[in-house]
DNA sequence: CTGAAAGCGCTTACAG
DNA sequence: CTGAAAGCGCTTACAG
């Protein structure tokens, strides 16, 4: 009755659904059934079923299903630049919540000989169910390549601004307004506020904040710079903000803030906060490094990954397009 | 002779290889050759088959190909922790060069709710050819897990002791000698070896280098210290360092090192490098940062990387595993 | 060089 | 609840 036992050895991988059809006496369809939740079989062939399934080391293949059932399971996400520890940070918590809502996270990025057509090619082959586009890299030739080719594509901070391209994004704006609202309130009159890299979603929504914040307590800005997201940006801002004067800096991220401090307090012997206060923007995790204890406006990485995976999970191809908005908060250490 | 040319416009998806062979007048097995390197197809059918290719947006499914030929094409990757900058790094670096070798990666962590048996079960059921384990998490229960479920494996940073795992790592142990040597040549003589995470392949080779560093000079570790891999444990080890009066720390890793000097500056008041010197291993960005100007040994990540996707492009499954070693390299700033 | 046929491992109506 | 049959989209011998 049963198989040869030993074709399970001998064979070097695996097991198919007619191999554990065969031990357990069965037919295909039957298997295929025990391991579809939902789907109605006897309680003596589950049993079966799933001992031979043991016995066997078998599992359905992954490809063989997506192939057939037209879900793959895979979502693709396109990967910042990791030398920036929130897109790091933000990249694994996204693999981690799409993990544990049963997909798998193909990863592309664009490097020095990779189009954005190569990146979209890999999706579609591999028939990614989902993509998941961050700030960064984010153009618009990108989206518009994704959804000619079918993709299903979700934005992270990131918006697009005629609606059609679900988002999930920080509300970097209101972010933005705590920070300038606290500096204002530490008594910082002659504040900067630096950019981040232009044409960013997220740098235009950050300075817009900071802008508004002020301008709400009928201030303004005593300086704007165009900055940047990398801590020789905010090194060789160091040098303007000095010159203007100004007593506080409202920083695009905390990379930015952190070259900036070093800056200030290496070249031109000066204090943070006594001096000149900075708020950076992110929250990574040297903000609170004891050489910088920065004053900072948090990112909800976690609940943006949670609420990018939901929606995935519930599926994008919805009747309109989701916008979720997730509030950013202001962490008060040291350098403000 | 043409088919329906609203066919691709209709469809909300893919044309498939039976659309390309009707629109260019050939069968499916000359589609398939027409995409496959290397396999004899005329010059006019290969031109028809392309232009119907491209006017239909035909790419063979990754999929079907991948159940088909047995080659799926993807290569998977067990995350670290990317709180860590140099596994963030690591990770993309990796990745890149996996994509540039035709490769796609699927990335998969231990996570709370996530068992090896899972990501092992991830990485089978989608047919991955390899399986890239780094440092961290590389336990020897993973290994067998991966090996029983047929799955190629490729360590990276740590070699398994039986050799009989592929492994590509950097030469830490030689790092950590030029780390010694370059302490004792800068005159300290009371220093410390902190070791890494107990358990920890690399901790242990670290640790190694710079006791031999040492003993190669005719010195020996004024103290050995349990530390970490992260910024707290070096902050805790700054009062053992302080009352057990070492002019010197080896630490074993950027993380920590810089912990250690926040520490040693911030709550002891010591300067670094003249009352302590402090020497990192890995070289993230942050340590070439203006506050700490670390003295640290250089992981060849790019190396690593572009070996690693290079073995698994000759197949893991020689005859007799790979073992290959990079050299690490002792960066010079100012902290030692 | 080219086509007809078989088959990768699975799921899904369709009958019973 | 269960099985026989069709089919997902492709590649690969096998003949011509």
């Amino acid at each position: 009755m049963d198989g040869p036992p030993s074709d399970a050895a001998v064979l070097p991988g695996r097991a198919t659904a007619a191999d554990v059809a065969r031990h357990a006496g069965v037919s295909r369809s039957t298997v295929s059934r025990a391991f579809t939740p939902g789907r109605s079989v006897g309680e003596d062939a589950r049993n079966r079923i799933l001992a031979a399934a043991r016995d066997l080391g078998y599992e359905p293949d992954g490809l063989a299903k997506a192939l057939i059932s037209g879900r793959s399971g895979i979502v693709g996400i396109l990967m910042g630049e990791m030398a920036n520890p929130i897109h790091a940070v933000l990249h694994q918590s996204i693999g981690l919540h799409l993990q544990q809502g049963g997909f798998i996270p193909i990863s592309a990025q664009i490097g020095a000989d990779t189009s954005t057509g190569q990146i979209v090619g890999m999706f579609r082959r591999y028939r990614a169910e989902a993509v998941i586009l961050t700030s960064m890299h984010v153009s618009h030739d990108l989206i518009a390549a994704c959804r000619k080719a079918g993709l299903n594509v979700l934005t992270l901070n990131r918006v697009v601004e005629d609606g059609t391209v679900p988002s999930i994004c920080a509300d970097v704006e209101d972010g933005g307004r705590q920070a300038a609202a606290h500096m204002l309130a530490t008594g910082r009159r002659r504040i900067a506020v630096a950019r981040g890299v232009a044409g960013s979603w997220t740098a235009e929504f950050r300075a817009a904040g900071h802008l508004d914040g002020l301008a709400r307590k009928a201030a303004s800005a005593h300086r704007v710079i165009e900055g940047g997201y990398g801590y020789a940006d905010g090194v060789a801002a160091a040098q303007t903000i000095v010159e203007a004067g100004c007593d506080g800096v409202l920083c695009p991220n905390d990379l930015f803030a952190i070259g900036l401090m070093d800056t200030l307090r290496g070249r031109f012997d000066l204090r943070v906060p006594d001096d000149v206060s900075v708020i950076g923007f992110d929250d990574i995790p040297m903000a609170d490094w004891d050489s910088y204890r920065l004053t900072t406006v948090r990112l909800p990485v976690g609940g943006l990954a949670e609420r990018g995976a939901a929606a995935i999970r519930h599926g994008l191809g919805a009747a309109e397009p989701i916008a979720e908005w997730l509030p950013c908060r202001l962490v008060i250490r040291a350098s403000a």
